[in-house]
DNA sequence: TGGCTTTATTGATTTAGGTCATGGCAGCAC
DNA sequence: GTGCTGCCATGACCTAAATCAATAAAGCCA
């Protein structure tokens, strides 16, 4: 019952199921309390299932949009990661974003209509497309949607203004732990190790989001490795101590 | 009748008045066309009207809201200039926006209930502060003001993306070169001089904004002055070459 | 299985911007 | 006026990270 693209939807059963699975309503759906429906009572989730629209699993590089589009929709991961970049005029890749299970995007592209960036899956992902009018009709009859709408995107204001705060104060190493913890505390919020995982993305989409190179990304890693903080094996980071990471992070989180 | 500080409220004369004069309402302020109230009828705008409170100007150095109290109202500048910036762990303030008037600060606060940064006076200046729980309120009466404050986050979103892509990727000159090129936009916007004003911020203030040092801020422009791009005189500049500088900025805007 | 492409590591060298230091000048109090 | 204090300019020197370069390892598919 709870295997991906298993059958009907109406998956109303006692165990919450895979959220790879397409066909998983917001009630079911075991990110509830990570995602949008967060202070929505059962009634309210009913109604905010039907303007989601869940679609087929991307593959690794497919598009959830791309800059300039007109805008349409924010998106909730449900499995895998996304990253979005700007392309900058000599073409040029910048990663803005790393976007886990229950994180929302495409918020930045409310203001102008357009997408202001790129969003594309690091791995098999499957994600909620929400259609932002009617996102905005349902805010108006659901208050406390229109609140936690505010909130997310609040948060994402934050969270902006921390990165560039470290990307231009913080040392490579300082950067690289960070994001090394971010990953860490992500994941630890949603129950899986805080000291183990997998990194999506690759040196160089490490390097572009935190501001530095593929090359000083990789000796960074191979320091705090020598240093004992970390194991890095290819992409498999496993935190070994993780006090000494924060330390070295300077970060308040 | 429009000298600051004059008399009693209710100015609904036929010109639009002093935007320092704290009596002005949203429908006579000569912002309207920038700040919230865009898109809302004259009933509407009554209505924002009365939950705006309105206060004494502040001079330069006055807090409008510091990191980490209590989040109860985003604010927007009248007349003058407002920074806002981050307290790092030792001490350090980085600074994290500059604000001219119309444009609206204090939404980071919103996710987490108290201000992730603090917000000062570059110089006298007026704000309206504006409860967040009744603009809440007041969004669910009135859709349009609900979508108006969703596209001035995502505005904030955008910034704050674009600040950073440029912060992590742009030369010394290209960041002094758009935060002047920025700043002259925002003035034209308001149907000021794009060619000629006066900076609010000192040059360890552009520094900190910018990720530089003082010196390099200051060597900049000395460069840029040698270009013939710019005429600085302390913290006067006139722009000379208006697309010579666009050019050395690299930005799409 | 081998050949191809993408990704990662590590070393040698360069450079943009930071750091340190000095002097000038504007604004303000008295 | 004189003396302070904060801000700015500019020079000398240094360093963190970029760039250039070579090699190795992983993933992929035919």
């Amino acid at each position: 019952m709870s295997e991906p693209g298993s059958g009907q939807g109406g998956t109303h059963s006692g165990e919450r199921v895979c959220p790879s699975n397409p066909n998983v309503s917001c009630g079911d759906c075991r990110l509830g309390d990570l995602c949008l429906p967060i202070t929505l009572d059962a009634g309210e989730i009913n109604q905010l299932d039907e303007i989601v629209k869940r679609g087929r699993p991307l593959k690794r590089g497919d598009a959830l949009y791309r800059q300039g589009e007109k805008f349409t929709s924010v998106f909730a991961v449900r499995s895998g990661s996304v990253k979005s970049f700007q392309t900058a005029l000599d073409g040029e890749e910048r990663v803005t974003g790393l976007y886990l299970p229950g994180e929302i995007l495409g918020m930045g592209g409310i203001s102008s209509m357009q997408y202001d960036n790129t969003a594309v899956a690091l791995e098999t992902a499957s994600v909620c497309e929400i259609p932002f009018h009617l996102l905005e009709e349902l805010s108006v009859k659901i208050p406390s949607l229109q609140g936690r709408f505010f909130r997310l995107m609040s948060q994402e204001i934050t969270k902006d203004q921390k990165m560039l705060t470290m990307v231009s104060t913080n040392t490579a190493e300082e950067r690289v732990s960070a994001l090394l913890l971010s990953i860490s505390a992500r994941n630890h919020h949603r129950k899986l190790s805080q000291t183990c995982f997998i990194l999506p993305m690759t040196r160089a989409e490490i390097g572009s989001y935190l501001g530095l190179t593929l090359e000083t990304v990789s000796r960074i890693f191979s320091r705090l490795q020598k240093q004992g903080l970390i194991k890095v094996d290819n992409k498999e980071i496993t935190i070994e101590e993780l006090d000494g990471l924060k330390a070295l992070a300077k970060v308040s989180s």
